[in-house]
DNA sequence: ATGGCCGGCGGTGCCGGA
């Protein structure tokens, strides 16, 4: 079983090129970030026509996340309350960043975890608040289900390999310390990076900012991520990078990873 | 040198992204 994550930065301008790396890519899960856009206005039927059975979870301009399934989902959930009571969550549901299901016993979770703006601001704080909330939804899903895949944007560049200029990256969004510690707290429940158990190199990324041509110069940061309880981990049989999408005129500036189990 | 470049929104500038 192959699943891709891909944060398109908007599904509806990204549209064809997403169709299009399916078509060459025919995934049997694939995990989209940033789709930008509320649930009536998503355009389903392009990927349906595909074969692909969709659950999605949007709002207008900002955020998004939403799950293509060649085979259909069990136990589809949206948000931390799905599992966590209200008083926990708060607000934290509001901006729409999570999306769960199942197949063939795997639970698989989509997530676009908070940017954060810079370290110290209020996003920073939110971000860490948004984190700690993940860990308590993480720990209790694994008690359910033990073959669990987190996968999507996670802004978190935990080793200073996954990062093309790790200098001043301790006041950097997406590298400070609260950041790596805080995912890596979650990483101690059981879960562990699919790439880096093929490959270990730096300079291996999967965001490249729009601005300073950082592409061509692969300037990049890794940042989009599969995460697997152990038994998957075990199983895990390749995780890459296709740079491709990244090429083309127009493109999101993410482009997908794909882990085959 | 601390910016550049995008997408969405709403109306031709600004916010958010990372």
């Amino acid at each position: 079983m192959k699943i891709a994550t891909w944060n398109v930065n908007s599904i509806r301008t990204r549209q064809e090129q997403v169709l299009a790396w399916l078509q060459t890519n025919p995934v049997d899960v694939l995990c989209l970030q940033e789709t930008k856009v509320n649930d009536p206005q998503f355009p389903r039927l392009p990927f349906e026509n595909l074969g692909y059975h969709l659950y999605i979870c949007g709002q207008k301009a900002y955020n998004g996340v939403a799950i293509f399934s060649r085979q259909p989902l069990e136990d589809i959930t949206v948000g931390f309350a799905a599992i966590l009571d209200e008083n926990t969550v708060q607000s934290f549901d509001e901006q729409k960043r999570v999306i769960a299901g199942t197949i063939d016993g795997v639970r698989i979770i989509n997530l676009y975890v908070p940017n954060g703006a810079s370290v110290g601001s209020e996003k920073y704080l939110y971000k860490l608040g948004w984190l700690k909330l993940l860990k308590e939804y993480l720990q209790k899903t694994l008690e359910k289900t033990p073959n669990l895949c987190v996968c999507g944007d996670f802004n978190i560049a935990l080793e200073d390999r996954d990062i093309h200029d790790p200098k001043g990256r301790e006041n950097h969004i997406m590298a400070s310390d609260a950041e790596r510690q805080a995912l890596k707290d979650i990483l101690e429940l059981g879960l562990a990076d699919a790439f880096r158990k093929f490959n270990t190199e730096s300079g291996q990324f999967s965001w490249w900012d729009y601005r300073a041509a950082s592409f061509p110069r692969n300037k990049g940061w890794r940042i989009d991520h599969h995460y697997l309880s152990s038994s998957l981990y075990d199983q895990a049989k390749s995780c890459t990078i296709d740079k491709t999408p990244r090429k083309l005129e127009k493109p999101s500036d993410h482009t997908p990873v794909i882990v085959e189990l």
